[in-house]
DNA sequence: TTGGCAATCTGTAACGTTTCAGTATATTGA
DNA sequence: TCAATATACTGAAACGTTACAGATTGCCAA
C-alpha cells in the first residue's frame, strides 16, 4: 500500500483527456475501485462513491468508447440502415431526427448504414452484425417476410423495423396504420359523393403494401364504391412513371373520380397527371394522400391529406431498439401510429 | 521457435469472429507480420505478404475498430453535424447519401451528431473533438466568422464545411455559387421584361446571405432593374410567416414583378402569399427559385428553376474531409458547385 | 574466418476499460 | 477468544491492435 507516484505515469500535463488512472491518482484509489464506483456498484462504500463522482464531474471524465467497446464488446452505437434510393421527397431526415432526440441523453451514437439498389438488403445488415458494429438497429422498408429481421432474431441482435413483418416472429417494430389510413380515405371519399376509386399503391412486396390494398378493399366494400384497378405504379416509381401513368388512367371511360395516393412525392405526379388529361382538382376528381410535412395545401388546396409523423416513427424505433438492449421484452416494443383525420385545406 | 499450439488459446470454435491472431495462428507467423504484412510494410517479404493477406481474404478478416481505435486513436467515423430544426424541405437525406457515396468503400463510418436551436452550435463540435469521437467532421450553416472552424482549425480536426466561412482561415468547403445564382436569377427576369424584383433571402448571419444579396444587388445595377425590399423574411422562417408577409408585400402598390427564392420551401409559401393577394404567377409575376429536387414545376409550371445538388454537396464535402485527413493541403480541397441555367418548365 | 549488414521476422508493451481473484480490515457470532 | 464473515478496496489479466526494440538468418567484404 505504497502511495508514491507511480514512477511510469505522467499526470503532469493537464491537458490530456483523463482516464481511470487519472481519477485513480486524483482521489489515491485504484484504478478498479474507480471504475466500480463510477457505476454505482455495490462493494463500493458510498462516501467513495460520492466522492469519486464528484471529481469526475469536476474534471469532465468521459469513458473512452473504444476502451470499453474493446474490453466489453458494447459499442453505444444504434445504425439506421438506409436504402439510398427509394422515397423520393425524403422523410429521412425526420426519422434521424427523431432517432437522435431519444439518443440524445444517452451515451449512443447513431450511425447511418446506406445500401443501394444493387445490393442485396442483407448485406449492410450482414455488415454490421459481422463486425459487430452496432449494439441495435433499425430498418425500414419491412417485408412480410423479412430475412434480415429472421437475420437479426437468429444472431440475438436487438433491431426494430419501421413497419411490420408477418413471419409469425415477434419483433419490435414501430408502423403507420396504413390499412385504417386507406380505410378512412375511402370513407371520406364516399361521404363526398366519389364511387370509383384508385389507389396508388406502396411498393409492392412491402408489408404495408398488404396493409394499404386491404384496407382500401375493405372499406371499399363496406361503403359500396368500386375499384378502378391502377396496378401499373406504385410510389417507388418515378416521378415521371406515375405522372404518364396518371394521365393515361384519367382519360379513360371509366376514370376514377377519387384516388388515394400513399405518399406525397407521388401525389405531385399524380396531380400533374390529372391535369395533363384536361381535368380538374375537386370538380372531376378528389385526392386524399398521405404527407410526412405540409407541403400538399400549398400545393393544391384541394387536396385531401393524411400526416404521418416521421419524426415519431424515429422516435418509437429508437426507443424500441433501446429498450431491447435494456432487456425489455420485444412483444412489449411494438407501437402503430393512428393516421389523422382526413384533412381539407383551411384558409 | 516452437511451433506446438499455444496452450491457452482456443482456435478450437471456428465461429468466433477472427483475429490478427488467428491469422498468426494460420499462417504459422506472429502477430507483429501478420499486422504488417496486412498493411504492405516494406520489411515484410513479398511471398509472405501475399500468403497472409490470401488467407486473411478466405476467412473474411476484419480489423477490429475497437482495437485500432484504441491503439492508435484512429476512429474511422466522419462525423457529419446537423441542426435538427432548421431547413425545412430537408436537403438532409441528399446530404448523407452523397458522403455515404464516397465512404461506401474505405472503412470510415458516418455518424449523425446533431444539435438543436437552443444549443450552440459549438457545442456538438466541441463534444466530438474532446471525446475523440472522429477523424473528420462535416458542419453546415457555415458563417463568415465561424467559432467552430475555428475550433477546430485550432485543435487540428479535419473538417470541411457546407458553405464558406470568411476570417482569412483556409479550410476545406464546399459551396453553391449563390452570388451567380442571384444573378443569373435577376438577369433572367430583366430579360424577360421583370424590373422590380424581391429576394427572399438565405438565413441572415450565414455565409451565404452575403453572397446571394450581393449577386442580387450588382446584378441588378447591371441590368438596371430595382429592388423591391423584402427584409421580413428568410428562407428559414415558417411557411406560414413567408406566406403572409409575401401576401402583404403583394398586395402593396409598389410590389415586385419578380421575385428570386433561395429555397423551394419557401417557394411553396410565396406562391401561396402571391395567389392569395389575388395575383397570377407568370403573368403579374414571375418567380426564380432554386430546388433541390424535381418538385416546383409539378407545384406550377410557371415557375423558374435553378437546380442545387445536394447528394453532390455531400460527396464532395466527404471527399474534402478524407483527403484533409489523408494528408492533403485543405488550401486544395474548396470547391464551388456553379449553377444550373435558370430553367423554365418544359412539357 | 569474422564482422557487418540487410532482409525478415518476433515478443513485449501499451492504449482504457472491466472482470477475476484476491487482500486487508473491521465486525459479528459463539 | 477465535473463526467466520462482511465491507471496502486492490492488482493483474484480457479485449485486438500497433510500435518499439530486438532476434535470427544469410550473405558479402575484409
Amino acid at each position: 500500500m505504497d502511495r508514491r507516484a507511480t514512477d511510469k505515469d505522467d499526470e503532469t500535463s493537464a491537458t490530456e483527456r483523463p482516464t481511470l488512472k487519472t481519477l485513480a491518482f486524483m482521489t489515491g484509489l485504484g484504478v478498479t475501485t474507480v471504475s466500480r464506483a463510477l457505476k454505482d456498484a455495490p462493494e463500493i462504500g458510498a462516501e467513495t462513491r460520492r466522492r469519486v463522482q464528484l471529481v469526475a464531474k469536476q474534471i469532465g471524465y468521459r469513458p473512452n468508447r473504444a476502451g470499453v467497446r474493446l474490453r466489453t464488446g458494447k459499442t453505444n452505437v444504434i445504425s439506421l440502415v438506409l436504402n439510398t434510393e427509394h422515397e423520393l421527397m425524403s422523410f429521412v431526415s425526420d426519422i434521424i431526427y427523431g432517432v437522435t432526440e431519444v439518443i440524445a441523453d444517452t451515451p449512443y451514437h447513431l450511425i447511418v448504414t446506406p445500401y443501394s439498389r444493387s445490393q442485396d438488403p442483407l448485406d449492410p445488415v450482414r455488415y454490421l452484425v459481422e463486425t459487430g458494429s452496432a449494439d441495435g438497429v433499425i430498418i425500414s422498408r419491412a417485408q412480410p417476410n423479412d430475412p434480415r429481421a429472421r437475420y437479426m432474431l437468429e444472431r440475438g441482435i436487438p433491431f426494430a423495423t419501421h413497419g411490420r413483418t408477418d413471419m409469425g416472429l415477434v419483433h419490435p417494430y414501430h408502423d403507420f396504420d396504413n390499412y385504417a389510413f386507406a380505410g378512412e380515405a375511402v370513407r371520406y371519399l364516399a361521404a363526398i359523393g366519389r364511387r370509383r376509386l384508385a389507389l396508388v399503391t406502396p411498393p409492392v412486396g412491402l408489408t404495408y403494401y398488404g396493409h394499404t390494398v386491404n384496407g382500401f378493399a375493405d372499406a371499399l366494400s363496406e361503403v359500396g364504391a368500386s375499384e378502378v384497378p391502377f396496378n401499373t405504379v406504385s410510389i417507388d416509381h418515378t416521378i415521371e412513371q406515375i405522372r404518364m401513368r396518371t394521365a393515361q388512367l384519367m382519360r379513360r371511360d371509366d376514370r376514377p373520380d377519387g384516388i388515394i395516393s400513399s405518399a406525397a412525392a407521388a401525389t405531385l405526379a399524380v396531380v400533374a397527371g390529372i391535369e395533363d388529361a384536361g381535368l380538374k382538382l375537386g370538380r372531376d376528381i378528389d385526392v386524399v394522400s398521405k404527407q410526412s410535412s405540409e407541403v400538399l395545401h400549398l400545393f393544391r388546396r384541394e387536396l385531401l391529406v393524411v400526416n404521418e409523423n416521421f419524426r415519431l416513427a424515429g422516435s418509437e424505433l429508437a426507443r424500441a431498439v433501446l429498450g431491447w438492449i435494456g432487456g425489455a421484452a420485444p412483444g412489449s416494443l411494438q407501437s402503430l401510429s393512428k393516421p389523422s383525420e382526413v384533412l381539407p385545406y383551411r384558409g
